[in-house]
Formats: C-alpha cells, structure tokens, sequence
DNA sequence: TCACCTCTCTACAGGACGTAGTACTACCCC
DNA sequence: GGGGTAGTACTACGTCCTGTAGAGAGGTGA
C-alpha cells in the first residue's frame, strides 16, 4: 500500500466521515476552507481512485466516490505494514503493547479475549 | 517521523542488524550487491543522520553511524502514528487485533499482561 | 443557442530519494 | 617529501509523487 499526501489525506478524511459517495463537487464544497479549484479536487479524487484508495459509481454524467475499505481497515493495514518490515515481528508488537497507553491497552486486550472466544 | 526510501530503509537495516557503529566504508561493503559509489552511502547516511534515524561519532577522520533507536522502537513508533491517523483510535485498535495472527496475539496477549502486573 | 457543469488530459513546481562527481584534507608508504 | 588513498563536504541531476490548476470536449437545461 502506498502512503497519502496531506490533501489525499483530508479529502479521504471527508468521505470516512460520509456515509454516503459523495461527488467531486460535494467533496469540494465540504473541503472550502482550502478553497481548490474544482478540478484539483477532481484529480485528487481520481488519482485516489486509481490507487484503490476509492471507488467511484456513475451518477448520470458525474461520478461518485466512496471509501474501497474504511479508515479503521486503512489505519489496521498501515499498522501490519509497519509490522511487516522488521524481522522481529514479536519484539516489536511488544514494544507497541508497551507504548499504547492504558485505555488503548484496556481495548486491546479486550479485542484480543473476544478473539480467543471464538 | 517521516519514512524512508527503500536505499535508505537498507541501509538502515544493516546498521539495524549490525551491533557496532560502522563507517560508510563497511556500510557499502555490507551493501555490496548493489554496487554502489562510495558517495552515495555517504550521501544516504549523512540523509539519516540529520533525519535523525543515525548518530555519528567520529572516529579518526571517518564517521560511525548507528541507529538513533532500535528497529522495533521505530517500528512501534510507526504503527503509533497509523494508529493516530484515525478518529477513532478504538476501532481501529480491535481491527488490529483481529488482523494480527494467533501466534501474534498470543504475544501481544502476554506483553498486555505483563504490562498490567506492573 | 448559450451558459454551465463535469469530465479527461496535460502541465508545472516543489520536495524526497537514488545516485554520483568534484574538490579539499589528512595520512601512510616508499 | 611526494604521490596514492581514504574520508569528508558540497553540489548536482533525474525521477517520482503530490498539490495545484488550466484547456478543451461533450452533454443539458433555459
């Protein structure tokens, strides 16, 4: 998976938080505090769309964009990569469970018993 | 943090595996493979360093490089930031938890409890 | 038909990285 | 002591990614 640009970033933050696909033109108006140009949102969209980062659906002569994974599945990912580039996967995931903080912990912990329950 | 180039991600490596500081000399030696210019070890190295991954002591007139932290260190520090990219750390944090092996689990299992003895 | 919306294509600047040359200095061997 | 050698700092260049946007084409409603 490949990392995303500032604006990449903000413009999938807005569609995580939407539920429903959204159009260049929507994206662009909930973004106005950076005030694009429409086309730059429309690139932006695009060029995320050509990563995987989103789909996007015909709506008559527009197109509507969606998340392909939620942010969780996107942050859970970026977290394996991370993972997945040392060569001592269980030194690290120790050190991490050391870093979260006791709340983080807690749910941790908790997810992790759910899953032995299964 | 920022991230780092796949040269720079080897190089880092090496020093990673190596337990005593090195000169760029036996760095493009252990990098052999590649077939690199002495310079551009220097190069790559000098980058690190100011990025901060690598300090350097002198040694004669050459430097020494090691790693500012240990590779798990960094690699916690990344899946931290993955993790402060979402809204909603929590969620985020199950899905890890059901992304990560059994075998993983376990250990994250084992450093939760342990850090909870304490 | 005219204004407009949306799309696709193309472009460009800035930064990060891989890669390396050049020029300068210190040291060792003959 | 002079030349080769090692090591440094500085500079450079191509490429790719990202932010940013204009130009042009093709519908669409008034």
């Amino acid at each position: 998976m490949k990392g995303l640009g500032e604006l990449e970033r903000s413009i999938m933050d807005i569609l995580w938080a939407e539920n429903a696909p959204l159009t260049a033109r929507e994206v662009g108006r909930l973004i106005e505090d950076r005030d694009l140009a429409p086309t730059t949102v429309m690139t932006v969209l695009d060029r995320l769309s050509r990563k995987g980062f989103l789909t996007r659906t015909r709506d008559g002569r527009a197109w509507r964009y969606q998340p392909a994974a939620s942010r969780d599945a996107y942050v859970a990912e970026l977290m394996l990569e991370a993972l997945d580039m040392t060569g001592d996967r269980d030194a690290a995931l120790t050190r991490f469970a050391q870093a979260v903080s006791g709340t983080e912990a807690e749910i941790l912990r908790k997810a992790l018993t759910e899953l032995g329950e299964e």
